[in-house]
DNA sequence: AATATTAATCGTAATATTGCAATATATAAA
DNA sequence: TTTATATATTGCAATATTACGATTAATATT
């Protein structure tokens, strides 16, 4: 099917799995990674830094843009990208909060 | 295509990607709450708890112990599962690593 | 206005993922 | 040994994702 059941899942649930989506493609954490580095807006620079076309890079920009994660802002003929520092937060804080789960259980087997 | 380059990313961007992908599904993520929930090694429970097909949930719990996350034990006629608190600290260990980039980091636009 | 530059979008091909019924396997119980 | 129970595997069908060339759109430069 390929068709994900969200429906029968809690929020929270949906939540985790469309925010870790965003990490789930190296070209993705490439991009964020470079973002972070640079400290600075980058646009097309992110073409050539990962090997990929600019159409392959634009898509990705959209989805971390559509989760929120970025932000873009356009400068002249370029678009100058960064990180969004709230939403980024705010996903940290999703995703600790399921990491951290585990320090009250213990193994079983 | 569909297939990654996975060769033009560094180590580190594809063991992210490659984590974030086992969180990226919503089944897998209440099969990790549910086993964090009840601290204790659940088999076929999560089929009724979970409502997808016993072949659906088999195949995601592979995926979860194909990346070490989870481990089962055979008990009599079933299996008992639970999280491998070992790799999943290191798993937090390498999310927290890229999650804290911005520490640093300030807005740009 | 004409041209160059940059990024988004469209269309398409290929691979990946999700989900399930059916089947296989393996152990427990009768 | 037969039967029941539980899980894994196989074989699809359908949808999603990845990647890229070509095109479009929008602004800068000349």
């Amino acid at each position: 099917m390929g068709l994900t059941k969200t429906e029968i899942f809690t929020d929270v649930q949906n939540e985790i799995a469309t925010l870790a989506k965003a990490f789930a493609h190296p070209a993705r954490v490439a991009i964020l990674h470079h973002l972070f580095k640079t400290n600075s807006c980058i646009c097309g620079d992110l073409v050539e830094e990962i090997g990929l076309a600019q159409a392959t890079i634009s898509q990705h920009l959209k989805e971390l843009k559509t989760l929120g994660l970025i932000k873009g802002s356009i400068e002249g003929t370029s678009v100058c990208y960064c990180i969004d520092q709230d939403k980024w937060s705010e996903m940290k804080h999703v995703l600790n909060v399921f990491f951290n789960q585990d320090i009250t259980s213990n193994d079983c087997c």
